[in-house]
DNA sequence: GTCTGATGTGATAAAAACTCACAGCAGCAA
DNA sequence: TTGCTGCTGTGAGTTTTTATCACATCAGAC
C-alpha cells in the first residue's frame, strides 16, 4: 500500500479510538457520531484483514497489532500537526495548574498584555503531564514533581518557597511563637500534594514534627481559601499567597523555607522559533524570579 | 488546528505536488485528475491564508512556507506508511540496476524460489539513490558509488572485480598479449560509469594507459552485448559477465582486478524484522560472495 | 502566430462519509 | 430473574466531499 492510497481518515479515527480506548470518545473528539468511527475502523480492519481491537461489552482493547499501529500512527500524526502548526501558528498557549492560573497568572495578565501587546494568548489549565502537541501548548509552568515530556524543553526558574499560612485572627488566637504551636492548629491538606507538610517540616529543620491533617481538599485554591477564612493552616508555596500576604488576608507566622521542588518553565520544542513564545518565556521567567518571600 | 481536523487528503495532494513539482504529476500518482489536485491545494491555501506555490506557466515552485511544509509533511507521511506496512507487509521487493537484474538476478531466481518457496517477491529496477519507503523497497544491490539513504542499512558484501571483455574471435584477431594491445582496440563505454576505464587502468597498475572511447552506450547490458558480438572491448564487472565467460561467448584476456567500488546490500531498516527479508538477505549475500573471478 | 503543456474553474456526477434509528451484548443492581 | 445502562454494530437514507469533464487561461516554445 503506497503513500498515495493510505486510508488517512480511517487511520485518524482508529488512532483516536485507540488513544481514548473508546469509539464513542473518539467520535466526540472528531465531532462525528460513534457510528462513523465504527465504520471507519471496520473498513480499516477489512482492508488489513486482521482485527485491530478486541470488542468487549463496555470497552475496546487494541490487539497487539492494533496497539503497535496506533502508537506508530500517533507519532506520524503528531508530526503532521507540528508541520501544519509551523505554517499556521495558533495562539500562544500557556498551561499551568488551576491554582497558579487563578492566583498568580491571571492577576498579572494585564501587565503581560501591556508588555506583549501583539500576543494572541490562550490559557490551558492542567498540571502534571502535558501533551504539548495535542493540546497545542506553547509554554507551561510546572514543578519538578513532574518530568517534562520529550516534546518540551525544561528550564528551572526558581526554587519553590513554602510555609504555613493562615488567617491573621486565627494566628493571634492560636499564638504562634514557635513551630510546636502548630500541633494545636487545624492542618489543611491539598490532595495533590499529600506529603507537603512533612516535606516542609524536613525543610524547616524539624523532621520530627508530625502534623495530622484535619481536612483534605481537592484543589490548592480551596485549601488557601479555607485558611483565609480561618479554618486552619494551609501549607502554601509563597507564589500562591503572595498577594494575600501583602494585603493582610493571610499571614505566615513561621515564614517560608526553600522546599524540595523547583519551579520550571516547559517550552514546546517544536515552537521554539516563535518570537511570541520567546517574549512570553522571557516575561514569565523574569516575573517568576521576582517571586521571593521576605524570609 | 488540532489533529482532529487536519486536512489529511489535501496535505497528501500538496505533498505529492511539491515533491513532483507538478500538480499534473501528483494527480497521476494519486490516480485522479489534475483538477482534483488543483482544488485540494487551493483549499489548503485558503485555509492557511497564504500561497504554498508560486504559479508559473509551465511549472509550480513551492514558496518558502510551502517548501518547509512539504518537507515536514513528507516525513510524517513516510512514517505513516511505515506504520501501515508493519501491519501489512507487502511483497518482498528487491531493487537493482537493470543490468544486474537481467544478467545476474533473474537467471538465479529459480534457485532463490527453491530456497525460499514462501517468499512473495517483487522486482524493482533502479540504480543510484533509492526511496525505500515510497517505492516499498526491501532490499537493494548497489555499489559504493552511491550512499545509502537514511532509511536503509548498508552492508558491504564483496569487492567488485573489473576487467576488459570481448568476443573471443575479436580477441584472437587483435592479439592480446599485453595491456598495450588495447590501444588498438575499439573501446566501448557505459555512460553511467564514464570513468570505468581509467579506474581500471589505475587498478591494473597502468595509470598511464589512456584509452579513447569509440562508442558510448546508455546501459551496461548494451555495452556487454556490443562486446559479445565483436564490436570491441567492454569494461565489465565480473558479476555481469560471469555466465558469458563460462559459456565462451566472452573472454577476458587480461583477467580481472579488484576495482575501486564495493558491492553492497541495502536493507530497509523499517523492515528489518521481516523473516523473509532476513532469508533473502542471507541468500543474496551468500550468492554474491560466491562471485569471484578466477584471476 | 500558433502550438504546447501546464494550471484554474463552473457545472455536474460519483463516491465517501455521516446520521439516524434501532439491534445486540454483557455487566450491574434491584 | 428482569430491567437498566453504556457501549458497539449495522441497514437505509442523506449530506458532504471529492472528483470529473470540458473549457478557459496563460506564457514560453517552435
Amino acid at each position: 500500500m503506497s503513500t498515495s492510497h493510505l486510508p488517512l481518515n480511517a487511520l485518524r479515527a482508529f488512532e483516536a479510538a485507540a488513544r481514548l480506548g473508546s469509539m464513542s470518545a473518539a467520535a466526540t473528539e472528531l465531532g462525528v457520531t460513534h457510528g462513523a468511527v465504527s465504520r471507519q475502523i471496520k473498513a480499516l480492519e477489512d482492508r488489513f484483514g486482521l482485527p485491530l481491537f478486541e470488542r468487549h461489552p463496555r470497552a475496546i482493547v487494541a490487539t497487539r497489532e492494533g496497539a503497535q499501529l496506533a502508537s506508530d500512527v500517533a507519532e506520524a500524526f503528531e508530526r503532521l500537526q507540528i508541520a501544519v502548526s509551523r505554517v499556521q501558528p495558533g495562539p500562544l498557549t500557556l498551561s499551568c495548574s488551576a491554582t497558579i492560573m487563578m492566583r498568580w497568572l491571571i492577576p498579572r495578565l494585564p501587565k503581560f498584555k501591556t508588555a506583549n501587546p501583539s500576543s494572541d494568548l490562550r490559557l490551558n489549565i492542567s498540571f502534571g503531564d502535558a501533551d504539548f502537541v495535542h493540546d497545542e501548548i506553547s509554554l507551561a509552568i510546572r514543578t519538578t514533581m513532574y518530568r517534562p515530556p520529550p516534546s518540551a524543553i525544561a528550564e528551572t526558574v526558581i526554587q519553590e518557597e513554602i510555609g504555613p499560612v493562615c488567617n491573621p485572627d486565627y494566628a493571634a488566637r492560636l499564638g504562634c511563637s514557635q513551630l510546636d504551636d502548630l500541633i494545636h492548629a487545624r492542618i489543611l491538606v491539598n490532595a495533590t500534594r499529600p506529603n507537603a507538610w512533612s516535606e516542609w517540616a524536613m525543610a524547616a529543620g524539624r523532621p520530627d514534627l508530625r502534623l495530622a491533617p484535619h481536612e483534605i481538599y481537592g484543589h490548592f485554591y480551596l485549601v488557601i481559601q479555607a485558611a483565609a477564612v480561618g479554618l486552619g493552616f494551609a501549607l502554601a508555596p509563597f507564589i500562591l499567597v503572595e498577594d494575600e500576604i501583602r494585603s493582610g488576608h493571610l499571614v505566615a507566622p513561621f515564614g517560608f523555607v526553600v522546599g524540595p521542588h523547583n519551579l520550571q518553565l516547559w517550552m514546546a520544542s517544536h515552537q521554539s522559533n516563535r518570537p511570541d513564545l520567546k517574549a512570553a518565556t522571557n516575561w514569565l521567567r523574569s516575573e517568576l524570579r521576582s517571586v521571593r518571600a521576605n524570609r
